[in-house]
DNA sequence: TATAAATAATAGTATTACTATTATAAATAA
DNA sequence: TTATTTATAATAGTAATACTATTATTTATA
């Protein structure tokens, strides 16, 4: 079954819908690769527009900015995690199995389909690893969150904490757990590859490290 | 007891060291200023040069660039913080009193003198919540990384961690907690402030959330 | 085939992030 | 005291960044 994924991002985040052209699509794939390569702060439109061999000019038809950009991959990837959370979860009826797939889905590489993609989704999970903070670590964070662009954090993690609710309902910070464990899934990670101090990993322990310490995390949370 | 607290940055981190000169030290003091006031991205070194009454070049005389000395504060936190933990720490024998401490120095406002001080201490608490993971989420965090300049960061995370397991010695995750345990306290205090829908703040718990919540996760995890 | 829309090509601007040079003022050493 | 070093200020300049605007050309649609 071959199917491609596209949710329909905030409006306010791109000039011009970048799923609604082949440029828009192209744009898309170089700019994950090229943040992927080069990092956030290196990256600027004009190199973009260089590998994607197009225009400066192109690109600022479709984001005002490469903040928007990277804010726009960024909304792709939650709502994608919140897809696959609705997907993964369908006919589990066991509450711990559930919250382990939630921790799965936070902390491993994203599952993707065999066929080549359009989005490079390992691409995709450093760049939100190393990134992501940065949408909303901003000094206009409060005039964007009027225009909802972090409605589908919000949900995610609105999602997240229902769970986490169902399997202790006594639980009073279910939501405050779940935006942490979304953000210590990124940050053990890219503690665990840069700056391994901060961690425990060792070689015995380095497979899935980040998941072994959030599930021991959550569930003694939730108990 | 007047007293002022410097600690020894890594030399790596500025060119000609800010504490040694009146020039620079009112570099120190006025972009603690306007880094709070227009954010990270926003500030350069040419409005910095206009408002601490000096000039660009001047400026570039003691720091590289801008990245640096944000690191520079940051690091100089980080090492406040380590200064704070041994000073609140002595004499205290409790465990869990201990602890308790810890994340109220994480999470609360900076401890503060009374008079006047150089370092305007809430300024850098709000600096350190917005723009202290833009140190390390760079491209370069391992070239950077060589030189030393996020060891305070590490040693203030290994003396947290010590603390946990002298409380639980069974527990193997002490260094993740504490890093964890960092990162959250801005993380949710961030989130509390500007977007609260990721957290479980209401009217009722509003006063020390962030604490009540880290309280809460790390004796459970530690338990 | 005409017309509209999208894209490319080109040019240009203000700001940023620097480097370099020289002048002047302040501190210290001979 | 004067000479000399050192710090700072003033000035200039550059490459890159982050855009905006204009016109030409291609592509899609009516």
């Amino acid at each position: 079954m071959e199917f491609s994924l596209t949710f329909k991002v905030n409006e306010h985040i791109y000039l011009r819908n970048p799923e609604s052209s082949d440029l828009g699509k192209k744009i898309l794939k170089h700019s994950i690769d090229l943040i992927y390569e080069i990092g956030f702060e290196q990256f600027t439109f004009k190199k973009l527009a260089t590998v994607a061999e197009t225009t400066e000019s192109s690109i600022y038809r479709y984001f005002e900015n490469k903040q928007k950009l990277l804010l726009y991959i960024i909304n792709w990837y939650w709502c994608y995690l919140d897809f696959m959370l609705d997907y993964q979860l369908k006919n589990i009826t066991d509450k711990k199995e559930k919250i382990k797939i939630i921790l799965h889905l936070l902390t491993d590489e994203m599952p993707s389909n065999n066929h080549e993609m359009e989005m490079n989704k390992y691409f995709i999970h450093r760049i939100v690893i190393a990134e992501s903070s940065k949408v909303y670590l901003v000094k206009d964070v409060n005039e964007i969150n009027q225009y909802e662009v972090f409605k589908p954090f919000k949900e995610l993690c609105a999602k997240i904490a229902k769970e986490f609710a169902d399997y202790n309902p006594a639980y009073i910070f279910t939501k405050s757990l779940s935006s942490t464990a979304i953000e210590t899934a990124h940050d053990q990670e890219f503690f665990v590859t840069h700056l391994p101090r901060l961690t425990d990993v060792n070689t015995k322990n380095k497979k899935n490290f980040t998941y072994t310490f959030l599930e021991d995390l959550v569930f003694k949370a939730l108990a």
